[in-house]
DNA sequence: TGACTTTAGTCGCAAATAGTGACTAATTCG
DNA sequence: CGAATTAGTCACTATTTGCGACTAAAGTCA
């Protein structure tokens, strides 16, 4: 499966899947190849001729058999931490995946955010980029809507909001935004889901609308 | 000086320097070392024991004499494009600089942004991730007031604004939420420019205050 | 000097946006 | 049936924002 890189290995590719798992986010490990490695994340060398992003889904494929819904790079990080695999610097990746469609290959196991296995310095710091990149893209990008199947229901959006940004939000507040922002439809179908009302599916439909146009913003506190 | 690296060197640090010259956004380009390349971003390779951060403020050390007022990196670019160091991938970052302090040491030069001389495409890439660090950056981090002296007029910020912006702002809107920021502070001095009213002049000095407490927004149009 | 121009700085209305509690609707459970 | 539970909507209020119009203080020029 994997190879232990060589030493002079210039930099890794190192990237974090992430998944909702019933309440929690949870993102992916591969057991290490030592039994002093316990868990890290998935990685490779960059292969020739390949680009970045596409060695990060390679990661993925390899891990889960198929390409995230999205990938964004986090960055570069070396400042002497150490990595399982003693490269320098990694370049680490952040990757979503619907949980339906996400079963490990054998060797790796989703992790509750809220509960990870001790990690190397290094991949500790990737994995608080990657929490933070994704509530920043939160407004900018339909990643909630990625992590839900593709039809869903309101209450299903609104919960994963919530779990995404850590707090509770006002049920009509939030559904006043989504109708403003054009990016959901009805579809004719209803769950019932235990006791109380059913509710409607939607799915995910963005349609074209004008820019808010907004002045600016000084959401800054600290120097 | 600066030396060739070995054809083997792993990565470089590449760094964007902006400072903001009469109207206009400039960015420092360093004379290649052959005639066949012209002007590229400054860089180094790596040096043991020093972090990412580090490196990069050396970089702008070597060309101006002076660490920037504010960095942030941009990420690894690889992707099969050229660099002049012919590194797989070149770890970039972006500093700012204000003008008055920035004299560029032999061999380096200032460019504006909207006139650069021809560079590699992967220093293109680079180049406009910078633009839209700057620019998303812009409500989240004091970048105006780092390019601006150390006091200024509110025309002068708003001027500012409006640079990095690309479009102009209503000269009532910016001052009202300038001051719902707490992030000025009137000295007693005034400046006279010329005709019209003499303008009073004011120091960056953030006050602690509370974040807006603000819902979801749905602030994005594609897929 | 005094009208005119230019830049600085402020006020206040109107429109858009956002927070919130209370309401109606449709279902299950006992 | 009535209570509990979840979905979905309404309407009121408070806040934020866009924007035109205003006052203030300087220079220019006849």
């Amino acid at each position: 499966m994997r190879e232990r890189p060589s030493r002079t290995s210039p930099y890794t590719i190192d990237v974090v899947l992430v998944t909702a798992m019933g309440n929690e986010l949870a993102i992916l490990l591969s057991r290490g190849s030592t039994e002093r490695e316990r868990w890290a994340l998935p990685w490779r060398t960059p292969q020739s001729g390949g680009t970045l992003g596409a060695a990060s889904v390679g990661v993925a494929e390899d891990a889960l058999g198929e390409p995230p819904i999205w990938t964004e790079q986090l960055g570069a990080f070396g400042d002497a931490k150490r990595h399982p695999s003693e490269a320098e610097i990694s370049v680490a990746f952040v990757g979503l995946v619907p949980h339906q469609t996400a079963s490990p290959k054998p060797g790796y196991n989703w992790f509750p955010m809220r509960d990870l296995p001790p990690l190397s310095p290094r991949q500790r710091a990737i994995v608080e980029a990657a929490t933070r990149t994704i509530q920043s893209r939160l407004d900018q990008a339909p990643i909630a809507f990625r992590l839900l199947p593709s039809t869903f229901t309101l209450s299903e959006l609104q919960q994963m909001y919530e779990l995404l940004l850590g707090k509770r939000l006002h049920k009509a507040s939030f559904r006043r935004a989504l109708q403003a922002a054009w990016l959901v439809e009805p579809t004719d179908e209803w769950r019932s889901e235990g006791r109380g009302r059913p509710a409607q599916l939607y799915r995910y439909a963005p349609k074209k609308r004008r820019r808010p146009h907004r002045g600016v913003r000084f959401d800054f506190l600290y120097p």
